[in-house]
DNA sequence: TTGGGTGCAAACTCTTTGCAGCGTT
DNA sequence: AACGCTGCAAAGAGTTTGCACCCAA
């Protein structure tokens, strides 16, 4: 089993949640999927094992318990998962290859900093998404 | 006539599109609703006079115009409308009033800066969106 | 006059929920 | 043994679409 797996367990039952199989396989394939996965992409990988209801169920849960992160790339589109990373960080969307790039720096605390000394708004969450055109894009 | 229908009827012209008593009263509706307005608001308001199906493509169109721009404040929320403004801005959203703020500076205009210097990223949209506690709801 | 736009209703996608039975604790 | 979790199916939001009629150009 995955180390992280175990610690999926563990933390499930520190907050008085079972740990079960469905939620082992959800949260698996939620890791090896690297990132960005829609619940669809989930349920296709998982079918025959895990029903979708359960894997929104178990999704929320991770959330809740700061181990999933979801976002909406697009205003249009469907949500996507991607475990929790301990960076803050946003998404660069590329609207040419489509490519999804995490963005690891100082920008959300930067923008944390910004709104807490200028306007006395105590950030709670950033969500940022970039739509543009990558490196690779642009320069063909 | 609100001199922005005016407008409105002349960009819609402009681009080959009629201009009509609903995307009328749909853009009157948004402008006077002072931002963030769900579709299901503007559906109330215009109750007997347009559609709800008419108002999402008047909405959809005004978009593709770059008159108006649709947000989503919360991942889980219904997607909010306001005029499109000519300054970049994004929205503060107070976890506790519910208040959303438009927050106007040079905030947008850096994290294009940054992507574009630090990692050749061409920015093309800035969907940006915080959650916290606002000033008078912190001091509370 | 003509074809883009509208209302109406049905369809569609994504997500949530009710419930009986199963499996973790 | 108890009850939280699951699968299944149905319901629920929010949004889109097909089609006949209407009206702006």
């Amino acid at each position: 089993m995955d180390p992280s797996t175990v610690e999926l367990d563990r933390t499930l039952r520190q907050e008085g949640y079972r740990a079960t199989g469905p939620r082992r396989l959800v949260w698996d394939a939620l890791i090896s999927a690297s990132g960005h996965v829609t619940v669809e992409e989930l349920a296709t990988e998982l079918a025959g094992q895990v029903d979708q209801a359960s894997i929104y169920r178990a999704l929320a849960l991770f959330e809740e318990l700061g181990l999933a992160r979801m976002t909406r790339l697009g205003d249009r589109d469907a949500a996507r998962w991607e475990p929790a990373h301990p960076d803050e960080h946003f998404h660069l969307v590329c609207t040419s290859c489509g490519e999804v790039d995490h963005h690891i720096g100082s920008l959300v605390a930067q923008i944390r900093e910004h709104l807490d000394e200028g306007h006395g708004f105590e950030v709670d969450e950033v969500e940022l998404v970039v739509h543009g055109r990558c490196r690779r894009c642009r320069g063909a």
